[in-house]
DNA sequence: ACCTGAACACCGTTCAAGT
DNA sequence: ACCTGAACACCGTTCAAGT
């Protein structure tokens, strides 16, 4: 047999690349709070100090995963009219961070540090200058388009501490019955709608609405309005 | 002199109402992730333990901080066409949490324990249902507005690590030296517009256009349009 | 070049005890 | 009722050392 089949210890060498992985799956799997220098040495049967050959620090580290999420974005095409283009973009960056909400949160800090951010950062201040935005507002607009991408996936998930599928159950449907122990004279449309407000239905359409939302504020809000 | 002026001992006598005075105070001057438990009981002249008396836990703690942002929520009137009184709800809880957005992020996880909170989304089901959607969308669309409150507050200030004032102006220079170095012919709209992507020259304007943006995006995708 | 080992200054929290 | 003290199982990181 070659080497590299039969030597899994050399096959688990370290590399900036394996530790992203690993970092990315602990997120998945415990949350991104479980993602620590020392479980993540343990998961890599490493000492912990080994990670520092690789990165300067954890926060660096954890720039390696966000950067690992952009890499995935792909660039819509940048044409057509601006609003379209706007959610093209919004939808691409939706659609790469999506696959690891526990680690979406992290993005935000590598956006203008990222070829694909950065990408994405230009097309959509090109599309706000188009709708007649000063650079100012785009700016403000385009940072409000990140998060709330960013807010959207993140919405949609675990989120509260690192608990687990049965374990959250548990804990939305204690928070649903007390929303239900409310005063119906008080909070008719809330009494309403406690299922909805506890736990979402239809992720796809929470997604839509999402962006759909942000680009018609965008629309309406635009000094020049887009002719039919 | 009596003994209250004098004996600043026993007016140091601990309660949530102090404790989580303090934890403010702390987070406002050095950030959230200098809220611990054992900074928090030096700064109190206590032992860490003194604190397990009146929280069961730090995320106790925390609740009862963002619970004291909701406590300064002026719940606006209730009347008018919905677009206005949902700009209204929105505005109050930016008012309430922007004096401390250090500590806005913890607002999310208690808006539906606090009364305030249960306020704002009951008034805002109540929009969104005369604006016609269904109790699905309105419910994600007042989370969604929540989320947009806490991103506004919490994205206009020092939120990169507990760094103050001076350190983050060399910060923010760095990243604006970075962007300066992009290849011109790429990225136009992005070079013009470093100064405003680095920095917020208009705070106020920030806010209003946020909020605008938000309800103008409702207003857009409502299905029942307003009559002008 | 790549990793280990021991040590440091931190965390949140439990549990038994003091007053 | 309200707080202290010692202890436990964790953190991120430095620094010297191994191979």
């Amino acid at each position: 047999m070659s080497p590299t089949k039969t030597v899994t210890k050399s096959a688990n060498r370290l590399s900036r690349a394996v530790v992203v992985d690993r970092a990315l799956e602990l997120a998945a799997a415990e949350g991104l709070e479980a993602v620590t220098v020392r479980r993540l040495a343990t998961a890599l049967d490493v000492t912990p100090m080994a990670l520092y050959w690789h990165f300067r620090t954890k926060d660096e580290l954890l720039d390696g995963c966000a950067d690992r999420l952009l890499d995935g974005v792909e660039i819509p095409a940048d044409d057509g009219a601006w609003p379209e283009r706007m959610r093209a973009a919004m939808d691409a960056l939706v659609a790469a961070i999506r696959p690891h909400p526990q680690v979406a949160v992290l993005v935000d800090r590598r956006m203008l540090q990222h070829p694909s951010g950065l990408a994405l950062t230009e097309m959509a201040l090109g599309c706000l200058a188009e709708a007649g935005f000063s650079t100012a507002d785009a700016a403000q607009i385009s940072w409000h388009a990140l998060a709330t991408a960013i807010v959207l996936v993140t919405g949609d998930q675990v989120d509260d501490s690192g608990t687990q599928a049965d374990e959250r159950e548990v804990e939305l449907e204690q928070k649903a019955s007390l929303l239900r122990g409310l005063p119906p004279d008080r909070y008719p449309h809330l009494l309403a709608a406690v299922d909805d407000m506890v736990r979402c239905a239809d992720t796809e359409r929470f997604f839509d609405l999402g962006v759909e939302l942000f680009v018609a504020g965008i629309v309406g809000t635009a000094p020049k309005k887009r002719r039919s």
